[in-house]
DNA sequence: ATCGGGCCTTGCATCGATGCAAACGAACAC
DNA sequence: GTGTTCGTTTGCATCGATGCAAGGCCCGAT
């Protein structure tokens, strides 16, 4: 009834535990009888490895760690769900921590809460906690996930948000706007690197200044985009010809209240947004968006881990002066849907 | 630089090993001068208790495991969420896993596949394996979440699939639909009982059976619906005047066959769905649904899970035969938005 | 002065698996 | 026949924390 050990297996094959511990970690030199014998009384017996007793002994657990501001958040679900499928692959399993968005709980993954219980961590965060922290490394593998880390102390994986946003909007004006609004401003890095990303493609097509507009928002929620257009429409400025969200949950949120304010999309209004989330090719109409590679991301933040775990399990290493953590940028691609096809001639 | 332990911790303090663990624990019987005394110790080396070792030894983790099919569905990120927030009330750590829906996944699961790591484990299965494993018991922990399970074998939390179909399809008759599709079928228990419900409903109205049908699918996702509903609108047979979805998914994939083929929603066709994930405050119209209380579902489940683990614990338990385990219907209630509201006069 | 009891503190064994290195036996060479 | 080597198997200590129960100590009661 009780858990079977390999004590049980090693007594019923009438082997050493030793032995049977050698059989299941595939030892080489095991005799092809004993491994036989072994290998019979551990499926009769149904011995299941203890993971936890074995990362007692071996320092290693076989869990990373994925934390993230809200796992419901659509990007952060398929963000998670790229995660799980790639550490499945390497036999890893994975542990999910919503944070909130609280950056007490942030600056604890930091300075280590979890390492106890995972080999290393993936942290996506929102407000990256700042110098205090930032200045010295962790002593775990670590990969920030999506965000610039204040001082590139942290590896970290994801697109290039400023040439993400100057895509989008550069999009946008080649569909003929001019007076785009960029929604979605807020104290986080990624929210900067977004807005200078709009700078950039707003200056770069001489867009007159009176025509550049940053909405600020508290969170990239669809509520938060809501309520910030229809504030927008309530206003008595001339009307925007385009929106560029700084995610698609905002430009969701944007889209519903345009919508709910007779404004047509995109004849009258164009909106894009960021992520290309599942649910952007079934908005009304359809959202254009920038879609990330989350499985590279996802790839690529798990091999980022095992490096550091690789060069972190030997302590001994000369002290080399560490060089900046990797800032990989990964792919992503512009995708053109009904939300901002060309409209009319020109401005 | 490496870990510190609790015998650091002892030797720095000048105590013995068994009084740290005895402070980190709350043990009572301490006086405040060593507990002070070996506060400092654990604030001044950064003292982090490492999980494993405790549970190698407790026998408990700290850790439940909650299997979902897609994370990346909105549904079941949303009761993630819910589940890792209720979780964290108490202390306990999520290890979030994806089973892709596929059933030898869930067989392994309900076969312990977790145990060695979790205290407890929460199934949200599609394809609840039959009877040869639902026969025997686990020795584990387990609750399902959602599904009936074959049986009564499980404890299961949800809402009762077969009211909240009536429920939803209820409304369409009382806004005056008649021809309403029930779109989901699928091999699904879920789906049988919500074809239960739609029949229940449609029954009570005494809808004339020509006006029933049940559309199958082959998932419940946006996709799906889309192609349903298109391949619908491109037969030949009288157009529905409604289409109740079995869940959100497959409903906004719906309203956007609808849209894209110009049939207004809900002056034509109105849609209702079922989870009132958050998407659905966002469609175009705003949709309809049937929303369960998520916060109530995942409280329960971790109260059950608590439960279990308190009588498996007692193995000592003389045979009193178990009882048909606790099939715990929680409460929903139905979200009125613009995509079922009134038409017209009647039918 | 002595004893009993409550409060603190401690040592030791232990959870289940693995690192390490010794022990064992057989095969081979000289 | 003896020594060496290789392949295989084993025993023991160990990872870090907790269960258990004993050991000290202090205080009040008799």
């Amino acid at each position: 009834m009780a858990r079977v050990r390999m004590r049980d297996v090693a007594e019923h094959a009438g082997v050493s535990v030793r032995t049977v511990s050698n059989v299941v970690s595939g030892y080489p030199h095991v005799s092809p009888d004993t491994r036989a014998k072994v290998q019979r009384s551990l499926d009769e017996l149904g011995y299941r490895m203890d993971y936890l007793a074995r990362g007692l002994r071996s320092g290693r657990t076989g869990f990373i760690a994925l934390a993230v501001p809200y796992l419901a958040e659509p990007y952060f679900a398929e963000l998670a769900q790229a995660v799980i499928r790639a550490a499945g692959r390497r036999g890893i399993t994975v542990l999910v921590e919503a944070t909130a968005g609280d950056s007490e709980v942030e600056r604890r993954i930091l300075d280590g809460g979890l390492t106890n219980v995972a080999d290393g961590v993936l942290l996506s965060a929102l407000t990256v906690p700042a110098a205090d922290v930032g200045a010295r490394k962790p002593d775990f593998p670590l990969v920030m996930l999506g965000e610039h880390s204040v001082g590139d102390q942290f590896p970290r994986v994801g697109i290039d948000n400023v040439a993400a946003a100057r895509t989008a909007v550069g999009h946008l004006v080649e569909q003929g706007c001019r007076r785009i609004v960029a929604l979605g401003q807020n104290g986080s890095e990624n929210g900067r690197q977004r807005t200078e990303g709009y700078r950039q493609a707003m200056s770069a097509a001489r867009v007159r200044r009176v025509n550049w507009l940053v909405v600020p928002v508290e969170d990239w929620t669809r509520e938060q985009g809501f309520a910030a257009v229809r504030e927008l429409l309530e206003g008595d400025g001339p009307l925007p010809d385009a929106v560029f969200a700084f995610n698609d949950a905002l430009a969701v949120g944007a889209l519903r209240a345009l919508d709910a304010s007779g404004v047509r999309v995109p004849e009258d209004v164009a909106v894009a947004g960021i992520d290309d989330i599942q649910e952007a090719a079934y908005t009304h109409p359809p959202l254009t968006s920038i879609a990330p590679d989350l499985d590279v991301i996802a790839e690529r933040a798990l091999a980022l881990l095992e490096e550091q775990s690789g060069t972190s399990a030997g302590p001994g290493e000369p002290g080399a002066p560490v060089a900046a953590a990797a800032q990989e940028a990964t792919p992503f691609r512009l995708v053109v849907r009904a939300s901002s096809r060309w409209r009319s001639a020109g401005r």
